[in-house]
DNA sequence: TGTTTATTGTTCATGATTGAACTATCATGT
DNA sequence: ACATGATAGTTCAATCATGAACAATAAACA
């Protein structure tokens, strides 16, 4: 048996991707820390674009496109209902499901949230013209369709 | 005030990193599930390769490498030295530093999980030509490097 | 030397996320 | 109608990372 593998230092690719995964960590730092003055967690933004997005969209919705299970949905609302940022409310058809909806005060916040975001990845991929840029999103789409049916 | 921002998912900069964080997810997913067969988590996988590649590390850099904070560390290694992976070692000019390194298992195990790990990487960036998997990594060294001194 | 100041690693309380078990409701098929 | 199975949401225990407070040690400096 071979023991002098090639190690993984020695690979373009793999060495590539720590860079990727690298700069995925420092954005979502980065944006976690611009996110306090508004009292809002990378999450619960996550769950005021989806909502702006999609109202009336149900809790088993909003976990898939988060991309995380139910009862972390479950878990998340409460506090953003307290807050008033949307309202739940028992869809009248089928008894289970919840729909949700921004209030105008959850639209609002997220509008501030989004200029802070927005501003935050306009400085990060600042440097990459708008060539390199869509070749990268392209890229990296493909990334998470291999992956997909794991 | 105008209210009509341009919303972030007219911004292609915007929607070219939300890409990429969902790369970066299902990456993180697939190398997770990938290293259930050999028992190991990726916090503890990153370990083995910085104790690899930094034989005599302290607990203090390895945090600082792991981007994690130091309780991290003191959580993560109790359980990797019972399992004899690696050795930590009073460091005898600096009573309070622990010098950190592989045992032959955890190098042994180290290399199973690399070869894991690597042909995961492989199949996720096998859609990229060298090129622009190269301009990839160059440009998320960049994004990295913009948002470092935060 | 003796006194601050910094640094290393640990402990602990906290918050986030997960998956399994559970309840309530709907859908299907006989 | 009734039994069976599927689905939406909740609860709960377990896991994990974090940051603040702390003890031990080292470094800087009067």
């Amino acid at each position: 048996m071979n023991n002098k593998q090639e190690l993984p230092w020695d690979n373009p690719r793999f060495r590539n991707w720590v860079a990727v995964a690298r700069a995925c960590h420092a954005v979502e730092r980065a944006v976690a820390a611009a996110l306090i003055p508004l009292d809002l967690k990378p999450a619960q933004l996550d769950v005021l674009m989806n909502l702006y997005r999609h109202p009336g969209m149900s809790q088993h919705d909003l976990a898939r496109k988060l991309l995380v299970g139910r009862s972390n949905i479950t878990m998340l609302l409460p506090q953003m209902e307290t807050r008033n940022l949307l309202r739940r409310q028992a869809d009248q058809k089928d008894k289970r499901v919840m729909r949700l909806a921004l209030t105008n005060e959850g639209e609002a916040l997220l509008m501030k949230a989004l200029k802070v975001h927005t501003a935050l990845i306009e400085k990060a991929m600042s440097q990459s013209s708008p060539a390199e840029c869509d070749l990268i999103g392209e890229q990296m789409r493909r990334v998470a369709e291999v992956l997909k049916p794991d």
